[in-house]
RNA sequence: GGGGGCGUGGUGUAGCGGUUUAACAUGCGGCCCUGUCAAGGCCGAGAUCGCGGGUUCAAAUCCCGUCGCUCCCGCCA
C-alpha cells in the first residue's frame, strides 16, 4: 500500500505516530522557512508541514510542488500549537511533519480551480470530466448515490427482494419514446432496441415466479434533453406480484421515509404518512400532477361566481367551457404595475391569455384591473373565496382550455412560490398521486391513448366503463412526487390475456401488431400470470433533489450534454467503414448536410 | 423541428461605436517571507474579444450568417 492512513482519519490520539499519507496536492503555502501543503484524498484533507531547510531532498522538492500533483509522504503526526489549531477541519488538531516526500506524480496547471468552488463553463467541467469529479461538490454528490443504491439494495433484500439484471439488448417496441437500436451483424437488416424501461420483462418475471423483483436499471430514450433528463438514466425498477395498490405504496413510503432520513438526516419530511391526492384533486388544488406541496398558495375555482359577472374576459371564458381560477400571493401586493405585467408576460409564455389581478395593499386600499365590471356581491364573494387579506395579490387566469388555466397557474405558482422563499430545500413533501384516467383522447390521431402504458389495469369499479366511457376509466396506477417533481410511476398491471387485448383495442393497435411486438408477454398471461404490480422511482432524479443540484447531469459521473453528446469522448462519432459493412449499413446524411 | 440567452487571457467576469497600449479577480512564472490554512508582499508573462461577412472615417461594441454551449417549447407510452 502506498498509505498506512487516509488524509481524513488522523486525529489527536494518532499524535507521535509514524505514518504513510499519499494524495494530490489540494493547496500549498510557502512562508520561505517553513511550507504547507494540504494533502487531499477521498477521506478529507491533512495538512503537511515541511521544513526545507532540514534536507537538501525537501528543499529541491517543495520549489517543485504544484497544484494537483500526487505526492506521498512518510512522517510524524504532531499535536499543532494550540493557536494553530484548525476547527474547521477534521484534521484540524494535528498536522503531519514530513520527513521524506515522494512525487508520485506531476500534474499540469488547471483547466479549472479544483480547491474551489467557481462557475466554470460546463462544457469544459465536462470535456475535463475526470478533474470536475475531484471536486467537493461532485465527490459528495457521488458519494450520496453510492448511498442510496445501497440502501435501495440492502432495504429491498431484507424485505426478500432478488436483485435480477434484465438484457440491455432487447426487442424494439415502438410505443413511447423513441428506441436507440443496435444493428444486428448476423442478421441483415435486424435491430436490438436498448429498453426504454424494462417493462415487460419485470413482468415476464412474475409470471416466471420470482415474486418480488428489483433491478438498479439503466433505461435508455432517444428524446430531447431536459436539465433532469438523459439519453441514458437510471431508475430502481420493481415489480411484485400478489399484491395491491398500497402494498407497493406503503412499502415504497417505508423504503424513500427511512432512506431520506439516513442519508440526509438534516432534511425534515414534512408529512408522514404521505398524503394521497387524486389525480383530479391534484389538478384541482396545484394545477399539475406532480405539485410542490412545500407551501400553499393553492389554486381556487371562482368560476360560480364569474360565470355571471359583469366581466366579459371572465364570463366569456366559461361560456366556451372553460374556468377561471386564481391564487392568491400571500403579501406580494407591493408588487407594482411594472411587476404585475412582467407576470403577465411570463403566463402569456405558458399559453394564458392573460393575467388578472387584485391588490389589496397593507392600508386595505384594493386595486384592480376589472374592479369596475363587478357589482359588489360578486366582488366580495370572490375577495371571501380567495381568502384575501390585506397585503396580498390575488392572480387571475381565464381561458375556454381548462389545461391552459391549470398549467399556467401551477408554474406561476410554483415561481411566485420560489420568489417568496417557500421552497426550502430542507423540506421533503413527499406525495403519492393515484386515480389517475386510463385514456386521454389523442387528437391528433382520433383515437384514445394510453396516458401510463397499455398495461396498466383499470380500477376494478371502473371495468364496466370501458365499453361505454373509457375516457372516465380510472387506472389502478399511482405516481410517487416529491418537491415539484415526479419521482416515480407505477401501476398495477393488466393479467389477462383477455382484457390485456381489449385495452390494445381500445387505444386503436391492430391486433396483428400487438402479437407482433407483445406476443411474448400476450402469450404468457395464458400460462398462469399472477396478478401483479410495480413501480419505477428516478434515482437520478432523487438524488439531485436530496444533493439540491439544478440537473441531473451533477448526480451521473460521466453525462451527456443537452445534445446527447459525450463532451469527454466527443461521442457519438462516425463508424469505420469496415464496421459499418459487417452491419450491412449505409450511411445516408440528412439533404441540408449532403453538400459538404 | 422551433424560440430565447451566452461566447472577451487558463478560469470567472467588466467594457457594449472613438477617452482601451482591452480592465478586474483568480490562476500561471519569478523573487521575498518560520505558523499558515481562500496565507501575504513585490515583479512579470498571458486575449488578433468563437468564426465569416457587412455597415461606418472608426467595430469586442451595430447588422447578417455560421459554429459551439445553455435554457425553454414540441417530444419524453
Amino acid at each position: 500500500m502506498y498509505k498506512t492512513h487516509s488524509c481524513g482519519e488522523l486525529r489527536k490520539s494518532d499524535v507521535g505516530k509514524t505514518i504513510t499519507l499519499a494524495g494530490w496536492v489540494h493547496r500549498y503555502r510557502d512562508h520561505g522557512g517553513v511550507y504547507f501543503v494540504d494533502l487531499r484524498d477521498r477521506f478529507g484533507l491533512t495538512q503537511v508541514v515541511i521544513n526545507p531547510e532540514e534536507s537538501k531532498d525537501l528543499a529541491q522538492i517543495v520549489s517543485e510542488i504544484r497544484n494537483e500533483f500526487v505526492l506521498q509522504i512518510e512522517g510524524q503526526v504532531n499535536a499543532r500549537p494550540p493557536e494553530a489549531v484548525n476547527p474547521n477541519m477534521d484534521t484540524g488538531e494535528i498536522e503531519v511533519h514530513a520527513a521524506k516526500i515522494t512525487v508520485l506524480n506531476t500534474c499540469k496547471p488547471l483547466p479549472f480551480s479544483i480547491n474551489k468552488e467557481e462557475n466554470t463553463d460546463e462544457s469544459i467541467r465536462l470535456k475535463y470530466r475526470f478533474l470536475d469529479l475531484r471536486r467537493e461538490r461532485m465527490q459528495k454528490n457521488i458519494i450520496l448515490r453510492h448511498k442510496i443504491i445501497k440502501y435501495m439494495r440492502d432495504y429491498l433484500d431484507e424485505k426478500g427482494f432478488l436483485e435480477i439484471e434484465t438484457p440491455i439488448m432487447f426487442k424494439t417496441t415502438p410505443e413511447g419514446a423513441r428506441d436507440y437500436l443496435v444493428p444486428s451483424r448476423i442478421y441483415p437488416g435486424q435491430f436490438y432496441a436498448l429498453p426504454q424501461s424494462p417493462q415487460q420483462l419485470k413482468q415476464l418475471l412474475q409470471v416466471a415466479g420470482m415474486e418480488k423483483y428489483f433491478q438498479i436499471a439503466r433505461c435508455f430514450r432517444d428524446e430531447d434533453q431536459r436539465g433532469d433528463r438523459q439519453p441514458e438514466f437510471t431508475q430502481l425498477d420493481m415489480e411484485m406480484s400478489f399484491v395491491e395498490r398500497d402494498d407497493i405504496l406503503d412499502l415504497l413510503e417505508d423504503l424513500f421515509t427511512k432512506m431520506s432520513k439516513a442519508v440526509t438526516p438534516h432534511k425534515r419530511i414534512l408529512y408522514e404518512p404521505w398524503p394521497k391526492l387524486t389525480y383530479q384533486e391534484a389538478m384541482d388544488r396545484f394545477g399539475k400532477d406532480a405539485p410542490d406541496m412545500r407551501f400553499g398558495m393553492e389554486l381556487v375555482d371562482i368560476s360560480d361566481i364569474a360565470k355571471n359577472c359583469g366581466f366579459s374576459v371572465f364570463v366569456n371564458a366559461i361560456a366556451d367551457g372553460g374556468s377561471v381560477r386564481g391564487i392568491n400571493a400571500k403579501g406580494l401586493a407591493n408588487y407594482t404595475r411594472r411587476q404585475i405585467d412582467e407576470l403577465t408576460e411570463q403566463v402569456r409564455l405558458w399559453g394564458a391569455k392573460g393575467l388578472a389581478y387584485i391588490k389589496i395593499s397593507e392600508t386595505g386600499e384594493e386595486s384592480s384591473t376589472f374592479r369596475k365590471f363587478l357589482n359588489d356581491d360578486d366582488w366580495a364573494g370572490i375577495l371571501k373565496k380567495m381568502d384575501a387579506e390585506k397585503g396580498d395579490l390575488l392572480l387571475f387566469v381565464a381561458d375556454s382550455n381548462l389545461s391552459v388555466v391549470y398549467d399556467s397557474l401551477a408554474r406561476l405558482r410554483v415561481m411566485l412560490g420560489e420568489r417568496l422563499g417557500l421552497r426550502d430545500n430542507d423540506v421533503l413533501a413527499f406525495c403519492w398521486i393515484v386515480d389517475f384516467p386510463l385514456f386521454e383522447w389523442s387528437e391528433d390521431e382520433k383515437r384514445w391513448d394510453a396516458t401510463h402504458h397499455p398495461f396498466t389495469r383499470p380500477k376494478k369499479e371502473d371495468m364496466a366503463l370501458l365499453e361505454t366511457d373509457p375516457g372516465k376509466v380510472r387506472g389502478d396506477q399511482y405516481d410517487m412526487v416529491l418537491n415539484n417533481y415526479e419521482l416515480a410511476s407505477g401501476s398495477i398491471r393488466i393479467h389477462e390475456r383477455a382484457l390485456q387485448e381489449k385495452v390494445f383495442d381500445l387505444i386503436g393497435l391492430p391486433r396483428e401488431v400487438a402479437r407482433e411486438r407483445f406476443h411474448q408477454i400476450m402469450d404468457a398471461f395464458e400460462y398462469g400470470a399472477p396478478p401483479h404490480g410495480g413501480i419505477a422511482p428516478g434515482v437520478d432524479r432523487y438524488v439531485m433533489i436530496l444533493a439540491e443540484e439544478p440537473n441531473i447531469r451533477e448526480v451521473i459521473a460521466f453525462p451527456k450534454n443537452n445534445a446527447a453528446r459525450d463532451m469527454m469522448s466527443g461521442a457519438p462519432s462516425e463508424a469505420m467503414e469496415n464496421q459499418l459493412r459487417d452491419l450491412h449499413l449505409r450511411v445516408v446524411m440528412p439533404e441540408a448536410k449532403k453538400e459538404e
